[in-house]
DNA sequence: CATATGATGGACT
DNA sequence: GTCCATCATATGG
């Protein structure tokens, strides 16, 4: 990682989680682990809510599973779904619910730890979905809880190079509640979106 | 204990 | 496009 890389502060995430979303597109996913860097750019979010939000995990109260969303934001959740790992981050101020899953990464660097631990050459298959970059960036359920603030922490999010784009929003992958909110956020045009 | 259900991915027609 | 392996949770008996 390169000298003068920013990690977000507390602050970014403790606002209203789809602002969070749409913020993190352009951000940087840092893992540092035993094995090596991987690092890629967020290229496509999703929010999700608390009550009121059918299809978000925390719709129907707290849970041993889900109650980090009701914690400071800033930190890692990270859960099982279909044999997968999703990686979210929390939002909003602690006491109010509220999650940013992470879809899909443009890879920057260790593209060949990547391609191991994902089995593919193919760049474009690498990150281009959720459970696809927790792979690529050997994020489990060990991080769970991790706090991404922390510049010491095994995973961090910090503040990309300056760029401009366009903002692309849709409904939620994969979700049968809620089609109607436009709560997925990508970089339109990126390669790397998922679908 | 049994079973249903996904914020999925990969293989296949 | 369709089908299904996968596994942690949630829920019901």
């Amino acid at each position: 990682m390169s000298k003068g890389m920013k990690v977000l502060p507390r602050s970014f995430y403790e606002r209203d989680t789809s602002e969070v979303a749409r913020a993190l597109l352009g951000k940087i996913l840092v893992h540092r682990g035993h094995g090596g860097i991987t690092n890629g750019k967020i290229v496509e979010t999703e929010a999700y809510y608390g009550e009121g939000d059918p299809a978000s995990r925390a719709s129907r109260g707290k849970t041993k599973m889900n109650e980090i969303m009701w914690g400071p934001g800033g930190r890692a959740f990270v859960y099982v779904v279909h044999g997968n790992c999703l990686f979210n981050v929390t939002a909003e101020r602690e006491g109010v619910p509220g999650a940013v899953l992470v879809r899909a990464l443009e890879p920057l660097e260790g593209i060949e730890l990547m391609q191991k631990r994902r089995g593919t050459k193919l760049e474009k298959e690498l990150t281009s979905g959720p459970g696809k970059l927790t792979k690529a960036m050997a994020i489990t359920r060990a991080h769970h809880g991790l706090d991404l603030t922390n510049s010491h922490s095994e995973l961090v999010i910090v503040e990309g190079e300056p760029q401009d784009f366009v903002i692309g929003s849709s409904h939620r992958i994969g979700v049968s509640a809620d089609l109607e909110r436009k709560l997925r956020f990508y970089m339109d045009g990126n390669p790397f979106v998922s679908r």
